[in-house]
DNA sequence: GTGAAAGCGCTAACAC
DNA sequence: GTGTTAGCGCTTTCAC
C-alpha cells in the first residue's frame, strides 16, 4: 500500500466514485441507474458491485439541475385543516407518487401575501408543475409570473383564468339543488352564509341560492351573510343572524368552515336543531354520519375532483399548446337529519319565532 | 445593429445574463441577491436595475446544489386524512415557512413498502431535515439509511430508538387518566380498542389502560382490541364485541381512527349513546364540540407537539453531536357528554346487558 | 470590494 | 456500447 496522497474517502460517494471503483466511465455508472441506455451485462454487474459496495446514492439535486426537471409539483391549499383540501392534498400525493413526482407543500392561510412570497420559493425550486387553490381569485401571485409559470392547474376557485386548466364542482348547481330541498319542505327563510363573496365559487353558490329562490318565488327572503374565513367569524355572524326578530328557518351553509360556524352558533343559543333550524352543510365528511344530527350536506366529488386536476396537469405537461379546459363536476346532496319541516306553517312564516327553548 | 451571431436571447435568464448586462461579475450579481457580502451602492444598483430588467430569478436548484443544502424538510405522516396528522403537517408547514423552508410531503397510508421507497427520493432530494411519524416503529426504512440521515425528528410513533429525537404526548398517563374517569364512574367492563398493539404508542396507551385497571382491581376485565388502521375495520371489530353476551359498558378508542369507528359501530347497533354504552376518545377536533353528543376525550397538545418537533429539529441542525431526547408532552382530559354512568350497578356488571334499546 | 476560475454531481452530445 | 467532454446555474475560494 503507498503512502502516496491518494484520494481520499469522500463522505458521500459521488458518481465518480462508483465509476473509478468499476473502471468505467461515469456515464456508464448513469446509463446502469438511470436505465437510460443499454449497458453489456459485464460492465452493469460490475457497475452494481460497486454501488452496493460503496453505498452510492444518487443524487436528485444534480441530476434535476443537469435535466432540466425536478420530478416534482407544488401544492398550495388555503387551509390543511380544512378536511376538503386535506383530502384532496391527500389523493394527489397519492396519484404523484404513482407517477414519480413528489409533492412540495405550502400553506397559504388564506393570506394573498404568504401565498405570494411563498409561490415566489415554490417557483425557484423549478417545479415541473403546479396545483393551486388560490387565496383569492385574482390570483395576483400568479399573474404577477405570467409567462415563467409552470404548467398549473387551479382547483375550487380561481377557475375565472381562461389561461389556466382548472376543475371545479358545479356549484351553482348542487346549491340550488340544496335550496329545493329546503324549500320542498316548507322553508321560505333560508340564510346562505358564506366565507366571502368575493371568492368566485362563493358567488357561484349564492347564484344556485338565489336562483332557487326566485323560482319559489321567494326572491325578497335571500338573506347571503359573509362570516369569513374562520369558524368562529361564521358563528358569530350566524348567531347574531339567529337572533333576530324574524330568524330563519333553516340555514344554508356555502362550505365547511360555515358549516361548522352554524352548528356551533346554532349550539350556543341552545337551539332545537332540528326542530327550530334546519341547517344543510356543505362538504362531507366521516364525522358526520356520527354523532346527532347526521348532517344535510353537499357532498362534493373530492376524489373525482383530485383525479381531474392530476388528469389535467399530466396532459399539460404533455402538451402546453393544447386549448386549456376548465372541467365542472356534478355534487351530490346527501339528505340526513339536520334539515327537517319549518314549525311554523309557509303562511305564517314572517311571523317571528320564540329563540329560546 | 451588427447581424453576427451574439447571443441569443435566452428564455429564461440567467446570473450570467444579469452580471454581462450589468456589467459586474456573476459572482457580484450573487452577492448583491444574496447579501452575503457588500457591494458598492453604484454596482449594487446596476444589478438591481438588470435584475429588473431582464425579470431574472435565481435558480435555488443551482444554488443548492453548489451550497450542499436545500433548505427542504421532509415531513412523513401514515395518513393525511387523520385531523391528527393534518393539524401537525399544518403547523410544521407554517414553523419551517417562517425559516425559510419548504416542506416535501409524504403520505405512507401506513405502508412500510410505500413509506421505504418514499422516503428513498425524499433523501435522494438531499432534504436538510427529516420529519417522521413512522409507519412501524422499527422504522426499517430509517435503519436501512443508517448514518446517511440528515438531521431527523420522529412524532407520535417509533420513540425507542436512541438515535433519534422524537416528541410524543404522554400517552400512559392520558390513558390512565381516562380509565379513572370511567371507573370513577362506575364502569368495570371497558374495552380498549387499538389500531395495531405492534406500535409503541398503542403499547403505551394499552399499559395506561392496565395500570389503571389494576389499580383499581380490576385487572380480570381487561380486554384490548385491535382494529386496525381503518374505521371500518375498528367498527367491526367493535360491533362484534358489544354484540358479546356481556358487552362492555365503555368503549375507549385509542386513536382518532378508533374513537370513529367506535361510533360508527355504536351507531350501526343503535344503541342508546351514551345510556347504553359509554364512549372515551382520543384526539380533539373541531367537530366534537358541535354535534351530540359530544365525545370525550384525550387531548394531545397538537401545536405544542409540533412546536417541540420544529424547535428540535432546528437544534439538530445547529448541533449534530448532541445527546437525543425524547419530549414527552402532557395531555388533558375534555370530559364531555359520551361517558356517563353505566345504567347496571357496579356489582352487577358481570351480568349480561340487553344490547338493544 | 471586485473579478476570475473552479467545481457542486450529474447527464447529453458527441466521438470512437 | 462506451468513454470523453462540456456544461446545467450557482457560490466560493483566491487573487488583486
Amino acid at each position: 500500500m503507498s503512502i502516496a496522497p491518494e484520494k481520499r474517502f469522500s463522505p458521500v460517494p459521488t458518481m465518480r466514485d462508483v465509476a473509478e471503483r468499476a473502471g468505467v466511465a461515469p456515464a456508464t455508472v448513469s446509463n446502469v441507474i438511470s436505465g437510460r441506455r443499454q449497458v453489456r451485462q459485464e460492465l452493469r454487474d460490475r457497475v452494481l458491485a460497486a454501488v452496493a459496495a460503496t453505498g452510492y446514492r444518487p443524487n436528485q439535486l444534480a441530476s434535476s439541475l443537469r435535466r432540466m426537471r425536478t420530478d416534482t409539483v407544488g401544492i398550495v391549499v388555503p387551509d390543511l385543516t380544512n378536511p376538503f383540501f386535506a383530502a384532496l392534498v391527500h389523493r394527489l400525493e397519492d396519484l404523484a407518487g404513482e407517477d414519480g413526482y413528489q409533492i412540495l407543500l405550502v400553506g397559504s392561510n388564506e393570506d394573498e401575501a404568504r401565498e405570494a412570497d411563498r409561490l415566489q420559493t415554490l417557483l425557484s425550486r423549478q417545479i415541473d408543475g403546479l396545483i393551486m387553490a388560490p387565496a383569492r381569485d385574482e390570483a395576483a401571485a400568479l399573474a404577477a409570473h405570467r409567462g415563467r409559470l409552470p404548467p398549473t392547474v387551479l382547483m375550487d376557485r380561481g377557475f375565472g383564468h381562461a389561461e389556466f386548466d382548472a376543475v371545479t364542482a358545479d356549484n351553482t348547481d348542487a346549491v340550488r339543488q340544496g335550496c329545493r330541498h329546503l324549500i320542498g319542505l316548507g322553508h321560505c327563510d333560508i340564510a346562505f352564509v358564506v366565507t366571502s363573496p368575493a371568492l368566485d365559487n362563493m358567488r357561484e353558490r349564492i347564484a344556485g341560492y338565489r336562483d332557487a329562490l326566485e323560482a319559489a318565488g321567494l326572491g325578497d327572503r335571500a338573506r347571503v351573510l359573509a362570516g369569513g374565513f374562520d369558524i368562529e367569524g361564521c358563528r358569530a355572524m350566524i348567531e347574531q343572524e339567529l337572533l333576530r326578530a324574524e330568524p330563519p328557518t333553516a340555514i344554508f351553509a356555502a362550505n365547511y368552515v360555515a358549516t361548522l360556524g352554524a352548528v356551533k352558533a346554532i349550539r350556543a343559543l341552545d337551539l332545537d336543531f332540528p326542530g327550530e333550524v334546519s341547517l344543510f352543510g356543505f362538504d362531507d365528511t366521516d364525522w358526520m354520519t356520527v354523532l346527532r344530527p347526521y348532517l344535510s350536506v353537499v357532498v362534493q366529488p373530492v376524489a373525482a375532483m383530485a383525479d381531474a386536476v392530476w388528469g389535467l396537469l399530466r396532459q399539460r405537461l404533455d402538451d402546453r399548446q393544447a386549448p386549456c379546459r376548465h372541467l365542472r363536476l356534478p355534487c351530490t346532496l346527501a339528505v340526513r337529519e339536520s334539515t327537517q319541516r319549518p314549525r311554523v306553517a309557509p303562511d305564517r312564516a314572517r311571523m317571528p319565532i320564540v329563540v329560546s327553548s
